[in-house]
DNA sequence: TATAATCGGTTAATCGATTAACCTCCCACG
DNA sequence: CGTGGGAGGTTAATCGATTAACCGATTATA
């Protein structure tokens, strides 16, 4: 292995100098600094990472993924992580998978106490997060991609809210169902505040028991969906809090015999690739994913070099997507 | 920051005891190394990453996605990485995003010559791949996902293709076509070969320009779905090498007012999460993603600890999932 | 009886890079 | 002529953990 040593006497110069070349410090001659490049270059010559760390930052942030990787197939969350990674790299930072163990809160602490990464993305908080509380005890600088905490980052759950009723609304559609995410996720609370919010605004009645928890995957939508289908109520149109949900929710009214965008209006939340191949495509509110991790990483260098306990948080606006799985309600014969 | 200095101090010995009791080595009597652990415990203690990695290993496995993070935001890739991550945290690894940089070759290279890394994961090695050689060149221990280079993990396309090709021949087709993945990844030969050896294993010729270079995603698909519909011979049933292009086939099947299952059978080869859930369901050939990655792990684990230059590799069986995106071929007239 | 191993530890060297402190040479200025 | 100061470096301390070498007293083995 290349040590400073092995390029200060390639170079003919000391070890400091070599470091202060490196660093761009000091006041080194322009001869002197080629000298060193040059020896730095054919002797293929890389820092080592731990020595660096020993002193200053680690320039590494770690991200932790609630409940195991199982959160990593999640094509949404992928798209995040897709962001940060890019943001990382632009600053010259390098992204840590932090390893799941039985004590998630504890593992954060540890690679941040070990100094193994500056600071924690912390993906999907859920109620009473102990990752969270862990983090703001050791006073391990965080974010949230979630609206939790002191620093957060988050897409705008109401304004997106107030456009999917909006938008239904103007099809004709009165009787507005909502599939929420899983409840042990802060952003469930959103998904139903604002809902509530819109339906009021535009003057509706949310339909009793229009409102089901959902939850992560495919099969929850589906569930879920069958459920609204057998209320007394007749629902005309559902929001679903993710495309995931939407896809099984779209099953869900196939099976039941029914045509989607006609019988029943569906819209997701996401614009995932597949929304637009859907047989119907998915109308859907388009999240900022990838910018959500650009900031989330910003955010977080921030706290990391200014040690500013910033309170600061960030809201990303979605994007209506209209497709054809929401139409202009027409009336059935009862 | 605590240190094992504090430790040592506050348990009332010195730092090497301290060392060979977090390590478990040396002799120490239990009842020391109960108070060692006290104070650790207490002194919320945890040995900093970077004095550790000094000297020996990183502990760290880095990960090198093709082509930038965009590849992250492949739900196929993000399960592989699930069962990497989870493998890792198993054996008290961790993984590293790699950054990317202008030159990736070099971006992998860094990581592991710095130290930041022990070895390194290449994901979706490409045709003459600059990290490979790289990697090669500098002696740097490394598993490809994909059959290339000296140790890897791929699922048994030559396997799955029998399969897939097999289940159409029941189903009575005869003109079956073939949409590949991206050329410059280095599995599409493998699909293309295999799809070859399948056909003529059951005696079938290749229809004329029935085989595409298709690419990565949907849009691709798409595309090539619409080429092979416009062939002079009828192909009755296709096979795409993955789930996202299955997508976009099944929608340009349907733009030519086909009927997916009837007109035209449909495969993919992944299934993805939302595969069982489009109109219709699509047949599709399971991937082993999560097992892919846990055997990458092992392998790579297996390269760093044991220093053997493993010439090994391995592959995994696919499983043919039926679903209604194929169907019994039937006549149509001319 | 001489040698060696065991006991429960300690001391000090070491890893590679950073950086404060210092050094020498040379020139300019009063 | 003496002094100040900058250019162009070097030396050595430092970060925190690991580990080889070693301590003196006691006991087991040859």
């Amino acid at each position: 292995m290349v040590t400073i040593k092995d390029v200060a006497a390639h170079a003919g110069v000391s070890t400091a100098t070599v470091s202060y070349v490196l660093n761009g410090q000091g006041s080194i001659p322009a001869e002197t600094q080629r000298r060193v490049w040059e020896s730095v270059t054919t002797l293929q010559y890389h820092p080592r990472h731990a020595a660096r760390a020993m002193r200053g930052r680690s320039h590494t942030l770690g991200v932790s993924i609630a409940r195991g990787y199982d959160r990593l197939a999640d094509p949404a969350a992928a798209e995040v992580l897709a962001g940060m990674a890019d943001a990382a790299s632009q600053r010259g930072l390098s992204l840590l998978l932090i390893p799941r163990t039985d004590d998630p809160a504890a593992g954060c602490v540890q690679v941040a106490r070990s100094g193994q990464v500056d600071g924690v993305v912390l993906f999907d908080p859920e109620h009473a997060d102990a990752r969270l509380d862990a983090l703001v005890a050791a006073g391990i600088a965080h974010v949230c991609i979630g609206q939790v905490g002191a620093v957060w980052v988050t897409h705008d759950v109401a304004a997106g809210m107030t456009q999917a009723v909006q938008h239904l609304v103007h099809l004709g559609h009165r009787a507005i169902g909502l599939i929420a995410p899983d409840p042990e996720l802060v952003s469930s609370d959103w998904y139903v505040e604002s809902y509530m919010v819109a339906m009021e605004a535009q003057g509706l009645l949310v339909p009793e028991g229009g409102v089901l928890a959902g939850g992560r995957r495919e099969a929850d939508g589906e569930a879920a969906m069958a459920e609204l289908l057998a209320l007394d109520e007749r629902i005309t149109a559902v929001i679903a809090a993710s495309d995931e949900l939407a896809y099984g929710a779209m099953r869900a009214i196939r099976d039941a015999g029914l045509v989607v965008g006609r019988d029943v209006s569906l819209m997701g939340f996401d614009d995932l690739p597949p929304a637009a191949y859907l047989q119907p495509p998915l109308t859907t509110m388009r999240q900022p994913r990838y910018d959500m991790g650009v900031a989330a990483i910003g955010l977080l260098e921030a706290q990391v070099t200014h040690a500013t306990p910033a309170q600061t948080h960030l809201v990303l606006a979605p994007k209506l997507i209209i497709r054809a799985s929401t139409g202009q309600m027409v009336m059935h014969d009862s």
